[in-house]
This record gives C-alpha cells, structure tokens and sequence, in this order.
DNA sequence: TGTATCCGATACACCGATGTATCGAAAGCG
DNA sequence: CGCTTTCGATACATCGGTGTATCGGATACA
C-alpha cells in the first residue's frame, strides 16, 4: 500500500472494524492454522464481508503479520511487568515463576506464534521482525539477570547474563513444543520452572524453596 | 484407504515413483511451506502427473504424513546408532558431539518437521504419533544416559535419566526455533552442545570424568 | 513372448477462493 | 441539519486447484 497523499479524514468506525477482524483472526488461525483459513473465513467469523477485508488489508498475509506484531507487544509488555515486579534484587524463583506464568497463558497464542514461526523461517523479512523482538526479550531477561548475579551462580557456559538470558528462551521454546502436542499447560508451567530453575541457579543447590517434582 | 480384498499383483515401478514424489514433497515442503503448496506443484517436482499422485495417496496430508513417518524413523535411527558408538561406559561429551551433529543435520527436515508440528498441534492423531516418536527418542537417551550416570551428577530436578531425556528434548526443540530463523547451522550446533553440557553436566565443573565438585 | 493386470497421463467438470468495481449507507465536519 | 468523504456490502469475472473417469502404454508372470 503506497503512501497517501490525501490525509484520510481520520476514522473510528474502522478502528472497530479492524480489531474486530484482528480478533476473529485470532481466533480462527488459532482453531484451524494459517495455512487452512481463508478470506472469506476470517471476515465470517468477524461478521463482515469481504469488502470490509479488502478495505482495511492488502493480503491475509499482512492481516497475519499484524495480528503477530499486536499480540507480541502485548506478550513482551506482560513479561516486562513481571520482571520489574520486585526491588531491585531479584527474587529468582518468584520471577521464575511470575514470567512462566505469563509465558505460558494460553495455548492458542502459542499456535498462532507457531504459525508465524514457520512463515518466518521462509520469509527473511518476516524473520528479521521475529529475531528482533527475540532480542528485545531477551534484552530484558539479560538486564534483570545482571542485577541479580550473586546468590546462585548458574552453571559452566551460561555464566554470563546474555547467554543465560539465551537459555531462558531455548527453555520457553523447547517447552512450548511440548505443550503443542501434549496440551498440558499446566504441566507445560511446572516443566518450564524446572528447567528454568535448572538453568540458573547452581545445579546441586535448592535454588530458595524446593519445589517438588 | 480401505484394506484390499484383491491381492495387488505386487509392484515395481510403484515403489519408485512412490519414492519420487516423497522426495520431491519434501524439498517442496521445505521451500515453501506445507500450507502453500499444491498437489500439481509436487507432481511437476517429482515430474509425474496428478494421475500419479491419485494412485498412490489420497490427499496431500496423506503423503505428508507418510513423509514424516518416513525421515523420523530415518532420524530414530541415525540418533540410535550416534548412541550406541561407545561402549559401555559412556563419554558424556563425545555422545553430545554425535547427536548434536545428527539432530541438527539440516535445516530443510526441521521446515518439514516444524511444519507437522504445527499439523499435530490440532489434530490428536497426529499429535499422537509424534509424541510416540518424541517418547522413543527420549526413552533411547533416558537408557543411555542410566547406564553412564555417576561421573558427573546433573543438576537438580534433572536427576533421573528421564528428566535429563526430556530436557534434552527440550533443549532441541529450543535449539531449533532459533535455528530456523537465523540460519546458523553451525552456530546451532554450538549452542545446543553448550546447552546439552550444562543440563548433563555439573554447572561448573568440565564434563569429561570429572568427579570432583 | 503373450496376456492379464496395473500404473500413470490426459481430459473434463466443478467448486471455492480471490480481487475488483460499483453503490448505498454511515459518520465526520461545517 | 446538510454535505462530503469514507466504509463496507454486493455482484461479477476469473483463476487455480481438486477429484474423477477414461484410456494407452508399461510391467509382471506364465
């Protein structure tokens, strides 16, 4: 879509209209997955026809990367919270289990997520967006975790904040696979504070409190 | 497809041509993604007309499951033998090398693979299969792992053979994800061994035969 | 080598989805 | 309140892919 040169008269039906079809996307790429969803499917689903599509994007394509581009900031905004919950030494284990908390909230965005990860994998473009708001998480996990350092060392090649921050997300997409399949979110969020706890603190030490299986 | 009650006078150039769309689906899968491709563009890939496709599949996730079974089985394998290499004792180190280098082998099979994924992660059956394979390959390393443990005791909740597998999973899968995004084979492979090393290993100490910390 | 069977190419009918062009209705702005 | 601009519904032309039916050449087996 080129540029306007006429400034449209501004809006606000459409506002509605194009959260409304972000929202029934959602929903629908959730249910069925991107690569089996139509037009016509999405604007159903949202209660327009197709001419309210065509108005307000170009592609599915584009109504995909913008639903992403919503949630994800939404995502990124929550795990920020949860970080930042506490003074400034950091409880490892409490934000462990805050952030695995947000991480793994529903199962539905991790499918849509999922859906737009293998579009990026093909898409270098798409893949940059992805890489970059990776990095920006785990900018985030980095900086809290270089505030903490002292009480827990974590082990050999994670010694340094970046990569730990690195292992967090390798964590939550490994875990994240699993809960795909097995549909268990909640064992998905004892699984993922395991691991997470396994990764950095000490290996041996009880991280705070021991918590079992 | 309904058992046959006629016997199949066997077959030959069945089996090849069988064979040749399998291969062509998967570099076609691999380039443009499960959902974007078209029964014609395999055919015209393994060279064969939709005729030939109608004669030896139902429908396009027909093959590809077919397809999956096919290289997953090829992967059990390769990441069997990786294991088996050294005898009884194992060299913690040396085996992470092995599989590192199998898992990690191409990228186009974990397209493919991320693809299905995303298949299984709506419909049971599927997810039923792939977890079965999942179960085989950690069950493999979980016994591999037991017969070597006591030179290096793991972290924390990883204690049993069959924590460490699932973590070993985990890491993979993790390992993955970034994997299709930056393209960074190599770098992967590093990663997901430094990854591997921290979860089997004590956090500080060297792996190797190691016993002290 | 002959022949019964199988395999895969070709042709056809058939949606379903796409994108565009047009128009009535809604909403902002004076 | 009237006028202008924008939004979204409807209708239409089109295209690509699907599945089936048919047929000739290939293949196994005697």
């Amino acid at each position: 879509m080129v540029v306007e040169e006429t400034v449209r008269r501004v809006t606000r039906r459409r506002v509605r209209t194009r959260a409304n079809l972000l929202d029934a996307a959602f929903a629908v790429f959730a249910a069925k997955g991107f690569g089996r969803v139509s037009i016509e499917e999405v604007c159903e689903a949202a209660g327009y026809s197709r001419g309210a599509f065509y108005s307000n994007f170009d592609s599915l394509d584009e109504l995909f990367f913008a639903l992403y581009r919503q949630r994800a900031d939404l995502i990124a905004e929550q795990v920020s919270g949860a970080l930042a919950l506490d003074g400034p030494d950091l409880d490892v284990p409490a934000a462990v289990d805050r952030v695995t908390e947000v991480l793994l909230l529903d199962r539905d965005w991790l499918l849509v997520k999922t859906d737009f990860l293998v579009h990026a994998a093909r898409d270098p473009d798409v893949a940059q967006t992805l890489l970059e708001h990776r990095a920006r998480l785990r900018q985030a996990i980095a900086d809290r975790l270089a505030r903490a350092r002292g009480f827990a060392k974590p082990p050999a090649v994670l010694d340094d904040a970046e990569g730990a921050a690195h292992a967090v997300v390798a964590a939550y997409d490994g875990v994240t696979v699993q809960l795909l399949l097995d549909k268990d979110v909640d064992g998905a969020r004892v699984w993922l504070k395991q691991l997470l706890t396994a990764l950095l603190t000490d290996g041996s030490g009880t991280p705070q409190r021991d918590p079992h299986q």
